[in-house]
DNA sequence: TGCGATATAGTCCACATGGACTAGTCGACA
DNA sequence: TGTCGACTAGTCCATGTGGACTATATCGCA
């Protein structure tokens, strides 16, 4: 079992969408589709086959059957483990007070609902000074190359990138809010949304 | 000289240096650095020689020679093509205009100034339906879900990418504003910043 | 004067990605 | 009833990336 290396992604997609019960890869595929979370990573079968076998190799899921549907190719079904639970869990806390990768962050808070309340503020403050730092660094750049006469045309894209910092900081403050608050439902708030999970395969007709 | 594959964004800020003279790699390493632009694209010495290698297979740079600084390992130098110049130009009009892949839109917003001005304008128009489709699917996916009673903890991501969207086309459009109204110079207004080059080696101390 | 840290310049290998390919099944439509 | 396309399920290979490695030169500082 070789030391796990770092997880992308799309493997901590994979291994959030087996905390829902054992599939086989083509039906995460399916389920993740169906979700729009093509959204946060681009979603391609070679790629999650080859994702599959390597959590396998590491320890982080386990093969509990080969299941076999008239004459269609062999499904194998996949079940998460606890290491792979606490791998998602580790990559989350890691991710969310980062701010370069920015597809990373929008994956990690996509899976915040499984840490608690306090643990996300905490994450999140830290966050907030990179961003803060970050800003400030881009605005400095923007008046040096201003006392430089460096032409304005070079420069529209360290404007946008501050004014976006700007941005991202004003929603990460309201969503802290809405946190320490408790205006926001966090965790187990709201449960039987998980039953959700067999509309997948039959739409209600209207 | 086999048919041009997409171009990565390292290989576009390659080429986009070497309009300012013929280079060997690492000089095109410690000019990015110099200037900040590992913010934009990671600067992995491995990445930088096999683009390169590979811009050369595909006819976009040339080398034009081998140098070598007393015991120093070689410096093989590199030329732009007229070929590498208008792929190049090409793929910023090609990725101007979108939104998926938020990364490669920085680059090529960053090598903006060499199109000429109505070009962009058009090009950011076009961006403009796409991020305003994008932000009411969002939109739309908000209300869906408030619909469905779905937990407000599940949704934040997609709010975020929302709000974030707003800012964006605050942003762009004022950049638009700047553009049409000629308040922001372009191409090569303002010139001698090119002269610049030379200050890499070089501080001036105070 | 010597020693370690950093800069210069580049190679190599393991891994991740994604498009192309295989191949059987099912439903729609003519 | 035949066939065209879409879905199911998975494999394989070419390409791109990045960390580790090599080897010399130079600079700071003790």
């Amino acid at each position: 079992m070789p030391e796990p290396t770092r997880l992308t992604p799309l493997a901590v997609m994979l291994l959030a969408t087996l905390r829902e019960g054992d599939m086989h890869p083509y039906e995460m595929l399916r389920l993740l589709r169906d979700r729009g979370d093509d959204r946060l990573v681009p979603l391609q079968k070679g790629t999650i086959y080859h994702t599959i076998a390597r959590l396998e190799r590491e320890g982080l899921v386990a093969e509990v059957g080969v299941d076999r549907d008239g004459n269609r190719p062999e499904r194998t079904t996949y079940r998460l483990l606890d290491a792979g639970r606490n791998a998602v869990d580790a990559w989350v806390r890691a991710e969310l007070p980062q701010i370069d990768r920015p597809g990373d962050f929008r994956v990690a808070l996509a899976e915040a609902h499984n840490l608690d309340r306090d643990d996300v503020v905490a994450l999140l403050d830290r966050r907030r000074e990179l961003l803060v730092a970050s800003r400030d660094e881009h605005r400095d750049g923007l008046s040096r190359a201003r006392d430089r006469a460096v032409p304005h045309q070079y420069m529209i894209e360290v404007e946008r990138q501050s004014v976006l910092l700007d941005a991202e900081l004003a929603w990460q403050d309201s969503l802290r809010n809405g946190l320490i608050a408790g205006t926001l439902p966090w965790g187990a708030d709201g449960l039987p949304h998980h039953l959700e999970r067999l509309r997948v395969s039959k739409e209600t007709p209207a």
